[in-house]
DNA sequence: CAATTAAACCGAAACGATTCAATCATGGCT
DNA sequence: AGCCATGATTGAATCGTTTCGGTTTAATTG
C-alpha cells in the first residue's frame, strides 16, 4: 500500500541504493539520475519513513524535552526556543509535561527511551535524577535546562539563581525594606534552594529579617493561598519576594482582594519575567530570565553533541538573571 | 550493542516470537514462561524499540498536535489535555507550533508524515487546509480542534463561535452600550469569522453600532497597538469586545496607560478565559472556553478512530462557550 | 591502444520488532 | 491405547530503509 523507496527506484529505473544516496548524499549521484529520481518522488508522492530510516541507521533525529509545568509561560518559552532550533536542524521535538509529578516524569522517560530519542533536554526534579541516570546508562546525551549539571560530562544551560535571589533582596534593602517575606517552592528543586541561599546570604550582613514561606507547587493558586499566612505573620512584613511570577501573581491577587495596596502596603517581586508580569494588575517587578534563549541554546548544544559524538566538549553555561523594575515595588514609606 | 528482543529470548530460553507475544498479548503465554521472560527483561534492562515495532506492525501510536500559537495559554491547555489523554492510552504526542505561519505549518506536517503519525490534531488556518488534504490522501485520520469540520467524514471538537460572539454583544447591550468596538483577528480563521457573524447578527436588531478593528495576529502586543485606533475613532465607543483574551489584555494595558479607567470609560470583554484573565489588572469579563476538555476529547476521539478503523463514526462536537462576568464590564453610566 | 583510475551505480544484508503457519505438549474421551 | 482439541511455543519471512563491497562505465594516461 504505502509507497517505498523501492517503488521510487522502480519508476526512476535505478537501484534502491541510489535512491537512498539521493536522499542522504545527493552529491554522489549524477545530475541526470538526480532528475529522474526527483520526478519519480514527485509522481509517487513519496515521503521517507522515519522509523525505517532510524531503525537501519541507528540514529534517530528526535529529541525529547521534559518540563515540569507547561502551563508556566517560562517553560512555554523554553519549549518554543527548543522547538524552533530543533526544527531548523531537521530534528523532531517531543514535548512532555510532568506536572511536577515524579511518576509522570518516570513514565515519560520510559516512552522517550522506547522512541530511542537521540538526546534529552530536561529540567529535572530531585527525584527525577534516577531516571536521568538511566538515560546516562544508555548513553543518551542529556542536557539540563535551568539547572546546573554537577557532573563535568554533562551539559547544562542554567541561570545563576544565587545571584538572582541575592539581587532581589539587595534591591529591596536599598529601598529600605527590613522585614521581607520570602515565598519559596520546594527546596528539592535546585533553583529554589539556590535562590534561597542567595536570599539568606544577602540578608545576613544587612540586618534584614527574612520570614520564610513555602508553596508545594509554584503556581498562581498556591501563591494565592499562602498569602493568608503572610498576612497573619507577626513579623512586620513590608515586602514580599516570590520564587516565580506565577506565585507572585497569586499573592498579588490575594493582597488586592484583602484590600491591601501595592506597592504602598507591600512591595512585591517575582521571578522569571513571564509575559503577563508586565500587564498584571500592578506591573510586576521581577528577576528576568531569558527563557527562549535557554531553550534554543540547550537544543543547539544537544544537537552538537549528537552530531559530534564522543569527543564532544561538555559545557555548563550559566546566565545571569536581570532585575526588571516595574510598579510593584517602591521605597519604604516610613 | 543495544539489546533486542533476541537477547531477551536467548536469556529466557524461549523463541523471539514468544517474547513478542509476552509484550503484546501476555494472555497467550503460560505463567511460567511469563516469569522467565519478565526476569530476562529486568536483567537486561530491555526496552522495546518503537521504530522497529512501528515499522513491522504498520501502526505507530504517535499522534501529532499542531497549534498556531503555543504561547497562548488557551492552546497550552489544549496541549495539556491532549497530552494527558494520549499518555494515558500509551500514545506519544508530538507537539508542533506553527506560529501562525503557513510555511512552518507545512513543514511540520511534512515531518509528521515522515514520522508516520497515526492521527493528527490540528487547529488549521485557512491556508493550512491544503496540507490537511494531503494528510487525508494518505488516510491519516485528522481531527480539528476549535474549528468545525465541514466534511462529514472528519471529526472535530469545536466551540459555537457564533453563539460566543452573539452573547458578548447581547450582554453589552443589556448593560446599555450602543457603540461597541469589535477587535477581531484575521477573518481567514473560521473562529474569527464566526464570532464576527455572531457579533453582527446580535447587533442588527438592536440599534447598536459596531466599529470593526482588526489585528493581524491575536497577541497581546497587537491588541496594545490597535488601541490607538480605537481611541482615535470618531464613534463614541463605550465598550470593546476582543476576539481573545490576549488581545484584550493588550488593549487593557494600552487603555490604562492612556489614563482611561476600566470599566468606567470603557467596558472590556475578552474571549477564552485563560488563567491570567482572572488576575489581570482589572479582572476580565470574558467568553470562557473549556480548552483542556477540548484537547482531551479530541485526543480521545482520534484514538478511538485509530483503533476502530474504517467503520468509525465521525462526530462534529460543538460546545457552547460561557459568559464569565468580572470587573471589566459595568452598566453604561450615562 | 591497453592499462589505470575515478565516478556512478548496483543490490544483498541487516536493523529490531511482529506475524503467522507449523509444530509440540497436554489431557480428556472413547 | 488411540484420537482430538486446545493451548503454548517456534522460527522464518517481512516491514522500509541504510550500508558497503562489488561492478560497470567513461575518461585519462603513457
Amino acid at each position: 500500500m504505502a509507497i517505498s523507496i523501492r517503488d521510487v527506484a522502480a519508476r526512476a529505473q535505478v537501484a534502491v541504493g541510489t535512491v537512498s544516496n539521493f536522499l542522504n548524499r545527493p552529491d554522489r549521484v549524477a545530475e541526470a539520475t538526480r532528475n529522474k529520481i526527483e520526478a519519480a518522488i514527485a509522481d509517487l508522492n513519496f515521503v521517507p519513513n522515519a522509523s525505517a530510516r532510524h531503525l537501519r541507521s541507528g540514529s534517530s533525529r528526535t529529541i525529547g524535552l521534559l518540563v515540569p509545568d507547561i502551563t508556566n509561560p517560562f517553560f512555554t518559552e523554553v519549549a518554543r526556543g527548543a522547538g524552533d532550533t530543533a526544527s531548523e536542524s531537521d530534528y523532531t521535538l517531543i514535548l512532555c509535561n510532568s506536572d511536577e509529578d515524579p511518576k509522570k516524569e518516570e513514565r515519560h522517560l520510559k516512552v522517550l527511551i522506547e522512541q530511542r530519542i537521540c538526546g534529552l533536554l530536561i529540567t529535572p526534579s530531585f527525584e527525577g535524577l534516577a531516571g536521568v541516570a538511566e538515560l546516562n546508562r544508555r548513553d543518551i546525551p542529556t542536557t539540563f535546562i535551568d539547572r546546573r549539571a554537577d557532573s563535568l560530562d554533562q551539559s547544562s544551560v542554567s541561570m545563576d539563581d544565587f545571584h538572582g535571589g541575592k539581587s532581589a533582596i539587595e534591591y529591596l534593602a536599598s529601598l529600605g525594606h527590613k522585614s521581607i517575606a520570602w515565598v519559596n517552592g520546594p527546596l528539592s528543586m535546585a533553583q529554589c534552594a539556590d535562590r534561597e541561599d542567595g536570599v539568606m546570604d544577602s540578608a545576613k550582613g544587612q540586618n534584614i529579617k527574612i520570614s520564610k514561606f513555602q508553596v508545594s507547587q509554584m503556581r498562581s493558586q498556591n501563591g494565592y493561598e499562602v498569602t493568608q499566612n503572610i498576612l497573619a505573620s507577626i513579623a512586620q512584613i513590608t515586602a514580599i519576594f516570590c520564587a516565580n511570577d506565577l506565585v507572585a501573581l497569586g499573592v498579588l491577587r490575594a493582597l488586592l482582594e484583602s484590600g491591601k495596596s501595592i506597592p504602598k502596603d507591600y512591595a512585591l517581586i517575582g521571578y522569571d519575567d513571564i509575559g503577563f508580569s508586565a500587564s498584571a494588575s500592578i506591573p510586576l517587578t521581577t528577576i528576568a530570565q531569558p527563557a527562549y534563549k535557554l531553550g534554543a541554546l540547550a537544543a543547539q548544544m544537544i544537537i552538537n553533541e549528537v552530531e559530534h559524538g564522543k569527543n564532544f566538549k561538555h559545557e555548563q553555561i550559566v546566565f545571569k538573571p536581570e532585575l526588571v523594575i516595574r510598579a510593584s515595588t517602591q521605597a519604604l514609606s516610613k
